[in-house]
DNA sequence: AAAATAGTTGACTGGTTAGTTTATGCGGGT
DNA sequence: ACCCGCATAAACTAACCAGTCAACTATTTT
């Protein structure tokens, strides 16, 4: 069979599903092989640690997502319509999960990341860097939005943090409450934290 | 020796810290014992698993907190400058933690629901009643605001939402990222998020 | 065809997990 | 003085954990 294996790809799946659906901690190695249809001896053939695995499986996540993120924040489109497709896309992704799993996930970096931070320096500077990029979207589609004139915002990379919070801290609640309409108007809830008047969103 | 005995509090102190600044998973029932100085014997005798300890613990830090949070939250204070007290005593609570071990632990609700709330019903119940009450601390406060004109925040309950989120969202990337900082400034982030004008603060 | 390479397998280790059991101590009520 | 019930103690179970290892197979290179 060998000569390329597609077991790395199943591990870092497997992994990453899992510990969203659970946590990092109840996520065990036996477990991520028999969803991955692997053994252990492959898992530490391919990866140091658990440590090491998820920090893969996170890092192949985004490489999964980069390309629909540059779509969605692409700079053709205007800034503040970004968002809104943007809010509007994890909703439906979660939405879409919910009816597999039964629960509203949230976003996998900041519970694993919460979960881990204190613990594991691999996994926590993984989620780091992923954060940083993820952040960088919000930063330009913030200073393009200022630049037309559609908010004030002169300060762009601290906006993009406030809302990059609101954002994160309504996903956890999200998990935690297991109910998905907290998402469902956060569009609105972002455009209040911007400080955009409704006019500007879409012509009224 | 018996008769009334405080391993039951001392086990619910235990738990809480190793919880908070590691996480439920990592936290195992024979640690709490040996922090607490109790057997496990004593565990099993007053809770009837981790997990109802875990909400035990979670409640009980709760009333510890509660007559702090009525007195920062005391409608006698001008309602803006509650959540301006409230930051500080958060930022600076954690700022203590962090010397003790070396870390911001943000909000130990968060990251144990969060970690959980998928496989955890007690737990998540009793996570999700305690910050159905702390964010009506943030509600009332809104209302009185918006009553004395210092912020237009016609439906009081939506935004003490969001500022609780983005106040959340923060806590988590403090910790993921063990930043102090981020918490540091949070006060005008607030004022931003609910609209209030830098003269509504404090006179200039 | 032989050797080097890339991947796979399953059995194993030693330590840890949540939770149980059984026996025992100690104090207050009668 | 005696007993009852709250509380403690230590030893125990059985499952599970992350990680190891040496033998094995299939492919590619030479």
């Amino acid at each position: 069979m060998p000569r390329v294996s597609d077991v790395k790809k199943r591990l870092t799946d497997a992994a990453l599903d899992l510990m969203w659906e659970n946590s990092y901690g109840t996520t065990s190695v036996d477990a991520i092989c028999e969803r991955a249809g692997a053994k252990k001896g492959s898992f530490y053939y391919f990866f140091k640690s658990k440590s090491e695995l998820t920090a893969a499986a996170l890092e192949a996540e985004w490489n999964k997502n980069k390309a629909n993120m540059d779509a969605l924040f692409s700079p053709t489109i205007p800034p503040l319509e970004r968002f809104d497709r943007y809010f509007d896309h994890v909703h439906d992704r979660l939405a879409g999960l919910q009816h597999e799993c039964g629960s509203i996930l949230g976003c996998p970096l900041l519970s694993i990341g919460s979960e881990v931070s204190t613990q594991d320096k691999i996994v926590r500077d993984t989620v780091d860097r992923i954060l940083d990029r993820k952040i960088k979207y919000f930063e330009s589609a913030i200073r393009d939005a200022h630049a037309q004139g559609l908010i004030e915002a002169p300060d762009p990379q601290a906006k993009a943090k406030t809302l990059f919070a609101c954002y994160h801290g309504t996903l956890a609640q999200a998990r935690i409450q297991n109910d998905l309409e907290l998402l469902r108007n956060f569009k609105e809830i972002a455009m209040d934290v911007l400080g955009a008047k409704p006019a500007a969103i879409t012509s009224t």
